[in-house]
DNA sequence: CGCGCGCTTGTTAGCGCAAACATTTTTTAG
DNA sequence: CTAAAAAATGTTTGCGCTAACAAGCGCGCG
């Protein structure tokens, strides 16, 4: 009868004084090595850190949110991303939410027009009690939305954004620098004749691209043929079109750099249909290794965008942000230099639709 | 000069005891309306309620769960799913999650080796301190990892398994009906002769699909010529192949199912690279409804899986359990008839792929 | 040689909420 | 109408952690 314990159930996980006991520090201490900002002395730490270890310690979150008097919940914001997008996306700052002791809020705004909804996703956002938030594309081209935000004073950080100004948190990749290397790549593998599919006018990400491809191939001393450009909208239609156009050229290009995947998935397919063989007759690339990249045959050979690391990133310097910027009444204490604008790189991924000639 | 409101970046948020004040009760009156669990007078409650409205409180969910107890984290085990089903799912669970006040720990032993990994990603979860684990396909299927989730007794809700059990608590569509739904609706637009292209025998989704498409055309007093069923994997590739042999033959269906929408779209590939219009020539149709199926051209009819809403059930489903099996010392009070296996409905979406003879 | 200063560590006081127990009010029964 | 049971509400306590401040310690300098 004596065998029934008060709490059945109870956490097996370790507390920070279990911590403190066995290392013969008091709690604080503990605390003060878990965090890392404040002195502890070398030995005094390294004893926390084998208490740590032989405790298998984890913090709690909770409560450690509870005590620090943030809030912790973080948004994240979306308007109809390809699911593929969202997955890596979340996945990422999921992972970062994690390890900064963050909760992510999911905001999506898919169903609403994004035409009227700047006011409304402020309205909604700040009524949520999130501390901050992460806009991904295309909101985080949106002029509208992000004057909105900043007018509502919600810290925001900005994945891709148009522009990176002063003014904004953003995390991107050099689309430009990226396709320049992958041009490179294709001039590379003795490919002279060269097509590209541009993406939108209206995405940024698309004029960036096709920047980088002319100054590449500029720096080759290589002319663009104009027939060799056709201007796609990033889906796999416009892939198609795009390539039977390409493929009708008398004088036709051996390689076609596409600025998506979605739409080098279309010019693979309409290779196919004509006849053309990829890569034996055509080399095919694309760009942000979605998903498509490896789902058709033969697997795109692609610049592989971190969208899951871009989208930590972003949880990363939103958290930092969030702790440094708490407004101290009146006294003005500028920010140190807090990394603003981060941009992370990029690789070529080589897979079957390009071939050496 | 109406100077700067008085606390820029304070706490917007009312907190229990705001409200109690408001409402003239004290904290834990309050605690007990927003928990609907013990006796409140209706009087009472209305009170609060109407407190809870006016200051627009949100319960502290760090704090919450700290008093709790409970530590609220949810697992989500997955291994290498499609960045589009993870989406989808990590969207659902999210939501649920918020609502039921949980937290979503993301598992991925994507990297794994999954043979293996029983009892590395027992330890791994068990270590994590989470409450329970919700299990994606194909984990879900795997007896291994599963007996061993079990052994540890961790509360699993599993996602489309191999099959339901008394013992396992578990989200699913119904497969095998969806399947004869389609058929049906095939065989509605006059098709009669039917190709089917199955998936890998080792995933049960495929059987069931493969037993529905069957029953269906049973029903309907079809028989089912043998030279129209070809296997495939589940891959892009595997559709691509697959319709170039059905397409070969003497008498080669007009029709063509597809049991999931990447084989759908390789037989949309194929078949165009073989001159044959979808849908003039051939319909296609597939099953998943993931991006594959409205980023292709023409657009894929097919099966859509309600992923979202199934992890979203598959949260709430846990959540109830965890609430509830709270081993109460020896009482071994019987859980009452706590929905186990739930299985959602499941909807064709008709676009372009498939025509009317 | 003593004061003060910087470095390191300890102490105290909650964060917002719910569990456990205490108390008050209401209902029921005799 | 009263005692006891039941229902409704209140009080205290502490979840695990960190902020803010206090205290101990060694050191250099006048």
């Amino acid at each position: 009868m004596n065998d029934l314990p008060r709490r059945p159930s109870r956490r097996l996980h370790a507390t920070i004084k279990e911590v403190a006991e066995l290392a013969g520090v008091s709690q604080m201490t503990v605390s003060r090595v878990l965090n890392r900002r404040e002195a502890v002395k070398e030995a005094t730490r390294t004893r926390v850190e084998d208490a740590i270890r032989e405790l298998n310690y984890r913090p709690n979150l909770l409560a450690r949110g509870l005590a620090g008097g943030k809030s912790l919940f973080i948004g994240l914001v979306f308007h109809n991303p390809s699911n593929t997008y969202l997955g890596e996306l979340l996945v990422g700052a999921l992972q970062s939410c994690r390890d900064e002791g963050h909760h992510l809020v999911i905001e999506d705004f898919t169903s609403g027009d994004i035409k009227e909804s700047g006011p409304v996703i402020v309205e909604r956002l700040s009524g949520a009690g999130l501390d901050g938030v992460i806009v991904a594309p295309p909101i985080s081209e949106d002029d509208d939305i992000l004057d909105a935000l900043v007018a509502a004073q919600i810290v925001t950080v900005l994945i891709a954004p148009k522009d990176v100004s002063k003014t904004d948190i953003s995390v991107s990749i050099d689309d430009a620098k990226a396709a320049e290397e992958m041009t490179d790549h294709i001039l590379d593998h003795g490919h002279r004749k060269i097509g590209f599919i541009r993406g939108p006018d209206n995405q940024s990400s698309s004029r960036r691209r096709f920047r980088g491809f002319k100054s590449a191939m500029a720096r080759h001393g290589m002319t663009i043929d104009d027939s060799w450009i056709v201007r796609g909208d990033y889906t796999y239609r416009s892939g198609m079109l795009a390539a039977e156009a390409l493929l009708a050229l008398p004088n036709r290009p051996t390689a076609i750099f596409a600025s998506n995947d979605d739409m080098a998935a279309g010019v693979v397919a309409s290779a196919q249909r004509l006849g053309v063989k990829v890569p034996d007759d055509l080399s095919v690339v694309g760009f942000d290794d979605t998903m498509f990249a490896t789902s058709i045959w033969p697997q795109l050979t692609t610049v592989r965008q971190p969208i899951a690391e871009m989208a930590a990133e972003s949880v990363r310097l939103l958290s930092r942000h969030l702790q440094t910027e708490e407004p101290k009444d009146g006294n003005g204490e500028t920010v140190p230099d807090l990394l603003r604008n981060v941009v992370l790189d990029v690789e070529i991924v080589t897979r079957d639709s390009l071939r050496r000639i």
